[in-house]
RNA sequence: GCGGGUGUAGCUCAAUGGUAGAGCUCUAGCUUCCCAAGCUAGUGACGAGGGUUCGAUUCCCUUCACCCGCUCCA
């Protein structure tokens, strides 16, 4: 995406003039195949993004970081996989198939658009002021359709789900049960979800096709404001943990106006993203019990829980921090992009290229570096990286010089850089190099991988 | 979807109605090479489809993608 606007009056003229935009970690993610478009030997296809090797797996340590603190460090938050496919019905309880579908007219005249139902069609437009300019009214529904089965009929229309959110409302009593759990406790999913966003852009920010995070976590009516002040502060904590800048963070509750139709009160842990401003990282937000009861009512079943403590029977309230993994994949990015001056061999001073990630979130964590090709040097190394390979991501790089092997882990941020020299032959040591303090040391490589498991 | 702009190697950028050139990157080789070094060689592009033309990367049409606006959300 182009940083073509030069204007120094514009959000993009000053995230350039302090560094990193968008633009930069777009280009990285590019050439070193971490994103890209998705199928672009057909031109692309718009919103749509494929993670390459190193994307795949940063983007899997994201999830992974994200299931360890909801789930597997917790003991009242179970997981789930729900499929995507769902009943039709289940969208219509839960208000999407009304709320998701927008019914708008444009201005033939001034081409703007309008909801049907918040104008009067029968006067002029409010824009221009035209009149009888209207088009007919489109169906503009977010919620992606397809047909289940052979026979494409509107008996048979199913939605790909537009949150994953639906899958622990309508599992909610079967995993209550079946795990025993007390409330409060929460169910957590991560999947993919899909919106036909009328407009998708700003990289991987909003795409059609995307993959959540979502935590319901289920409580006693009356305790809910205080769970949700106890998610905020452990959703925040998150970020800063993975080593996100606070000072690029912040919450902020949404205005009445902008609340979604399931909640009663919202908030947004947003990220100060180059070139956009504040924007959405995560919602935290109270949905009442709108979509147990709606469920309930839909299917007849009973979604009630009995608390044997107090004999007391209620619809839980449910407090949901919800994510869209791209996004703070895409901030975790920017956020640990550097750029620094370091010394080259021949004595000037070069750029270097760093990503900062936290270790656990680096795509590699370790790249084994044979100082040259010579044929005493390449099986030792080529041994040493197979012996580390079974405990972390390694990657064994013999093209190019040293140095610029060194500058392409950097860029890509792996955190340990091991250098095998003609010393190693002789001592059985090898150099270890930490990314971020570029501080050596001489380990004997059978220590090795305890070496680096101590600081992971 | 509408208005405006843009599409040339992986990246940044040239040139041209007669068949594309550079820098960086990448690959190989040489140098007992520890932070993008040097020397030598090499791979590699006109977004896609159609039209006009003897001939189109260049002109025309369509389409796709991206950027800037209008809207929305994880």
């Amino acid at each position: 995406m182009g940083a073509t606007d030069g204007r120094p009056d514009s959000p993009d003229y000053h995230a350039r003039m302090s560094g990193v935009t968008i633009d930069t970690i777009v280009n990285l993610c590019k050439r070193r195949g971490i994103v890209f478009p998705s199928s672009e030997i057909y031109g692309g296809l718009r919103s749509a993004w494929d993670w390459g090797p190193l994307g795949v797996e940063l983007k899997r340590n994201v999830k992974n970081e994200w299931w360890r603190s909801m789930v597997h460090e917790r003991d009242d938050v179970v997981g789930l996989e729900a499929s995507i496919l769902m009943s039709p019905k289940v969208w219509e309880a839960s208000g999407h198939v009304a709320t998701f579908t927008d019914p708008l007219v444009e201005c033939t005249n001034c081409h703007h658009r309008f909801r049907a139902d918040h104008i009067d069609l029968a006067k002029a437009c409010p824009d221009c002021g035209t009149k009888d300019s209207w088009t007919d009214p489109r169906q503009f529904n977010l919620m992606f359709k397809t047909h289940m089965g052979p026979v494409e009929d509107s008996s048979h229309v199913v939605y790909l789900r537009p949150e994953t959110a639906q899958g622990m409302f309508v599992d909610f009593a079967t995993v209550q049960t079946t795990s025993r759990k007390r409330i409060p406790f929460g169910i957590a999913q991560q999947g993919r979800s899909f919106r036909n966003e009328i407009t998708p852009g700003n990289f991987v920010f909003r795409t059609r096709e995307f993959e959540q995070m979502e935590m319901e976590f289920f409580v006693k009516p009356g305790t809910d404001d205080e769970w949700q002040d106890y998610w905020l502060k452990e959703r925040m904590r998150w970020y800063t943990d993975l080593g996100m800048d606070p000072e690029k963070l912040r919450l902020r509750e949404h205005e009445s106006d902008e609340l979604s139709h399931y909640a009663k009160r919202t908030y947004d842990i947003e990220y100060d993203f180059p070139g956009m401003g504040w924007s959405e990282l995560e919602g935290i937000a109270n949905r009442t019990d709108f979509d147990l009861k709606a469920h309930a009512e839909h299917s007849g079943q009973d979604l009630s829980y009995f608390d044997p403590d107090t004999q007391e029977r209620y619809v839980p309230y449910v407090i949901e921090p919800a994510v869209g993994v791209e996004r703070p994949t895409m901030a975790f990015l920017l956020d640990a992009y550097h750029e620094e001056e370091a010394p080259t061999a021949s004595g000037k001073t070069e750029k270097r290229t760093v990503l900062k990630l936290h270790k656990r979130l680096a795509p590699t964590k370790v790249a084994v570096l044979p100082l040259s090709k010579h044929a005493d040097l390449m099986p030792v190394a080529e041994k040493l990286a197979a012996e580390v390979r079974p405990h972390f991501v390694t990657e064994l790089d013999v093209t190019q010089s040293i140095g610029k092997r060194y500058r392409r882990q950097d860029e890509v941020g792996t955190p340990f850089c091991v250098t095998v020299d003609f010393d190693s032959l002789e001592d059985r040591q090898v150099t270890v190099r930490e990314r971020d303090s570029m501080e050596q040391e001489r380990i004997p490589m059978e220590g090795l991988v305890e070496y680096l498991r101590k600081r992971f």
